[in-house]
DNA sequence: TTATTAATTTGACAACTTTCGAATTGTATT
DNA sequence: AATACAATTCGAAAGTTGTCAAATTAATAA
């Protein structure tokens, strides 16, 4: 459980998630592939990444280098469809996120 | 909603929050206040700092440090009682947070 | 009052991050 | 084949972070 730096091995994996989600472009990146995963769920049709980079100010190098960075992070599948890039949140990794982040006192 | 840079206003609060917690050390601090908390809910009796700091191999200056990060955040307070500092977590803000990152599909 | 312990401030430094422009690769369209 | 579009790679600049040692402040104990 313990490493011999005093740091839980799950805290590193932990923080790197945390690292990835505290750029505030790439978090709204990140929320925009949530929330066309959500408007898609039925299709499951994905999300495509020349469409969301439309509407955040930031050069194509730079949507790269973050997309790689929550990738990295296992926060988001990438993969390529044709001339596409296509986007998908990994819900098992939020939702063990959302449970380490829990509160679990009776207030 | 949106300002002119194409990102969220809670967004960049948001991306302070995942910031505070982004680096090992200080999201293990983080976690340990947290248990704390918990484990003191009934007497309220909050958690030393000095004590955390043991467990952890990092200097007073730093742990200084990520206190004010983790603060500035909003993630928790501190409070002196006399010789010692207290924290606590905030965890309106905590829920908050949870809130944002919950994923709301029928999965 | 002197010594001790807890925490903060300051200043510094190496390492890392964010972002960009230019060049490049991969795919599709004409 | 030539063009256009989507994405990646590379190299660099400017800014930010994590950490420490030394000095300082605050509160307590001897």
């Amino acid at each position: 459980m313990w490493n011999n730096c005093g740091v839980c091995m799950d805290t590193k994996k932990m923080a790197k998630v945390f690292k990835a989600l505290s750029n505030p472009n790439r978090l709204e990146l990140y929320f925009q592939i949530v929330k066309k995963h959500e408007a898609s769920y039925e299709t499951d049709s994905g999300c495509l990444i020349c469409e969301i980079s439309k509407s955040l100010n930031i050069g194509a190098p730079t949507i790269s280098h973050h997309l790689k960075e929550l990738s990295n992070a296992d926060l988001i599948f990438t993969e390529r469809k044709g001339k596409y890039l296509v986007a998908r949140v990994n819900e098992e990794m939020v939702n063990e996120v959302n449970e380490l982040l829990k509160l679990n006192n009776e207030s």
